[in-house]
This record gives C-alpha cells, sequence and structure tokens, in this order.
DNA sequence: ACCTGAACACCGTTCAAGT
DNA sequence: ACCTGAACACCGTTCAAGT
C-alpha cells in the first residue's frame, strides 16, 4: 500500500490462515475468499498465490493448523484418551464453526492431521486391539466424530459465532413443532409417527450428551470386536 | 429459444433437478451452477428462481430426490435391514460420487430424509430399543453412514465417475508410499511409526469391507446399550 | 405466472510487468 | 522472489420489462 511492488516479504502463511480464519468466523465459508483474505492482509489477491498454489491449499492448510492445536494426553486409560480427544476437538470447534465443514471437504493429509491418526492406534493399541482391527477402528473414530461435527455444522450454515446449545436445541424444537416434551398420550398418526413421537429426543441431537452417547456406543462396538 | 418469453411453462422442477444431476455427475460440484444449470434446459439463468427461491434449494431437492430412490424392506431382522438400507444407499451414491458430498450440507429435512429416519427407527424398536434409545440410535446411524460416504466422496474430488473400488484402494496404497504388505519387518521408525505400519490396512478405508466392518460396530453399540 | 435481457456485485486464477 | 494492475472466464441473484 505504502512503498511501491517488489520482494517486501509483507506477507507470511501464517497471516494469511489468521485472516482466513478470522473471516470464517465471521462471516462464514463464502467470506472465507481469496480476494477478502486478500484484503484483509492488505495485498493485491493475486499476491497469495505466491505462498499457496491455490483456494483448496489454504482451506485445508487452515483445517491442518487447526487439528495441531488439539491437546490429546497419553497419560489415561485408552477410552478416556479418546474421549478427551474427541470432546477437545469439539470444544475447540466451538469457537470456530465454519472450520467444522471444512474437516470433511479437505484431504485429511496433513501433519497433524497424521498426528491424531497416530494418537488413535497409540489408544486403542493400549485398549489391547491387534494391529490391524486398531486401524480400522481409528477410522471409525475419526469417522463418527468428523461425521458428527459436521452435521451439526450444517445444522447452522448462517456465519457468525455458534448459539449456545440450549438455544440450538430450542430451534430445533421449535422447528419439529414441539412445544411440550408430548410424554402423555403419543400421537401415533401422520405420516411419520416414529419420527414425531422421537421430536423431543431429536431435538437433543445437537447436544454434547448426543455427541458422547454415539462415541460410547462406537467404542463399546469397538472394544467387543 | 423458439418463441417470445411467456408463460410457456417448458421447465419442470423434476427437469432441473435431471440438468443438475447431469452436470454434477460430469463436472462435479462445481459444475453444478444456475447458469449451467439453466443452460442445460435452454432457458435463461434467471427463469430457475421461478421453481426454486436459490441455488441451496435446488441441490437440497436432489439430495432428497436421491433419498428418495432407496429401497428399503422391513421384511429381515432389524440388523439386516439397517445394513440393506447403509448399502443400497452407498451403491446407489457409487453412480453419483458428487452427491455424497450434498449429503452433509443440505439440512436433511426432505420428506425422503424424514421417511428413511422412520425406518430406522422401526427397525431399532423391532430390535428391542426402547423410544428414546431408538431415536438416539438412528441419528448414529446417520452420522455414520453419511460420514463414511463423505468422507469417501473427499477423497475424490476431481469430477467423473468414480474409479473402482480396486483402483481406489490402490491409489491410496501408492499414496502412502506402499507398494508390499510390509508384513515382515515392521518399519517402526520415522515420526509415525505406527501409521506407517499400518499402510496396508488404511489404503483399504475406501473398501466396502471397511464401510460394513463400521456399521457392524456401530450396531455391536447400540445392540449393547 | 413465466420467461427475458441486462445489470450488480462478486468469484478464482492467470499473465505480463515492475522492483 | 515477491508484489502489482489488468484481464479472463466465470459466479448467484435481482430487477424491470414483455407476453
Amino acid at each position: 500500500m505504502v512503498g511501491r511492488p517488489g520482494p517486501r516479504r509483507v506477507l507470511t502463511e501464517e497471516a494469511i490462515l489468521d485472516a482466513a480464519l478470522a473471516l470464517l468466523d465471521e462471516g462464514g465459508l463464502e467470506a472465507a475468499s481469496i480476494r477478502r483474505i486478500a484484503a484483509a492482509v492488505g495485498v493485491a489477491p493475486n499476491a497469495v498465490y505466491t505462498y499457496f498454489p491455490d483456494k483448496a491449499a489454504v482451506l485445508g492448510a487452515l483445517v491442518d493448523r487447526f487439528l495441531g492445536t488439539v491437546e490429546y494426553s497419553s497419560a489415561r486409560p485408552w477410552r478416556e484418551r479418546i474421549r478427551g480427544l474427541a470432546v477437545d476437538v469439539r470444544t475447540r470447534l466451538s469457537a470456530h464453526p465454519a472450520v467444522a465443514s471444512l474437516l470433511m471437504s479437505s484431504p485429511m493429509g496433513g501433519p497433524n492431521t497424521l498426528a491424531i491418526g497416530e494418537f488413535l492406534l497409540e489408544a486403542l493399541d493400549a485398549g489391547g486391539l491387534a494391529p490391524d482391527a486398531a486401524a480400522r477402528a481409528s477410522y471409525l473414530v475419526m469417522v463418527y466424530v468428523l461425521g458428527a461435527l459436521a452435521l451439526e455444522a450444517a445444522e447452522h450454515p448462517d456465519p457468525g459465532p455458534l448459539p449456545p446449545e440450549a438455544e440450538r436445541i430450542t430451534a430445533r424444537r421449535e422447528a419439529l413443532g414441539v412445544e411440550a416434551p408430548a410424554g402423555d398420550a403419543a400421537e401415533t398418526e401422520g405420516p411419520f409417527p416414529r419420527t414425531v413421537a422421537a421430536a423431543p429426543v431429536i431435538a437433543d441431537y445437537v447436544s454434547t450428551a448426543q455427541f458422547l452417547w454415539g462415541l460410547d456406543r462406537v467404542l463399546d462396538g469397538i472394544a467387543a470386536s
């Protein structure tokens, strides 16, 4: 802006990812355009291509950097290790909801993604699984965690921060047309009677409780294999 | 094209969705633009907005129509019903890989999506689950199936038809740098020793076998709850 | 009601040029 | 090597107008 073109080194991969994340947080997926990222760091749009080959690379690097912030420890029993990892990912994601949608689309090939896979293999080995079963199980855990988080994120395509959990459950409840828990006389009519009867639980799908319930079923299934 | 503007009724929701699906199949997600869909059905871009409020509605309707083609029967034991549904979705999706990515992003609110949810609740009720557990379990099954399919689809962001399974596994194997099954002397060095050792199994993640293994673990966990 | 042309406000990416 | 301005080939969506 001040000076003329030339080798100025005003940019960093980090600075680009910071700007992309800020735009993602404020305006959702569609706000994270190359042009807006460039504007945010005060540079011409095409300058970004000096640091990343294309937009997918920027978003992929963003996802991998995010996964690098996740903390996990090997000190506890194997189930607790995996639960701890899953909860930590989910907690950190709640501050950056738009990143959750990117988790499924990026190719999962970054170094921090590999580190998480390695951690899962360790935990499952500690759980007594044979190497092949541990490998299959680690992928299952990833499918569950990423799937659950992406589905939660899909529920709130609107930009901005994720509303509090209680609010999101209330929104689901209203969307399903349930005011009272409807526990008295089950209205088993209409096209989808079971779905209507289950509405109170369905409203709870986006809750931490449902997330952990599902994870525990997955871990039960793995432990029994 | 031939006549002048006016109430011609040359379009149908069905025709628009047909064109969108064809573009999706040929050119992947980015090919399914409103402008290209309109061109494919021989109409001005904005004519599409007479039938759908926006692009998201077009893609949402496409997903729901796709889920309407899925077949499921209530004749078998509950586990077989759910396995049959999952396999049928996966099989039909292999002809339309780009639709898999849309499964996670659309809000899952269409009538055919509800019908599948209802079917799952029936099967789980037949499996002896209490209503609340059945509701939670039905969501878990959906998370697993949709997550697994979306993750498979993310592996092939290139447009065009999905390569045969054997080819995709070979591609994964090469990407991981595994030529031989490496079962002889485990190279437990480098940054991610377990990941390297598990590479042969990891190459198999995109297989039907892995898909069903994961589903069976999920169903085991549900049955034990 | 259903379609049109034209426009608005954007995109990702490429290219030749400057330092 | 790193950045620029300018351009290319697109987007989704809106609006006033025609029939």
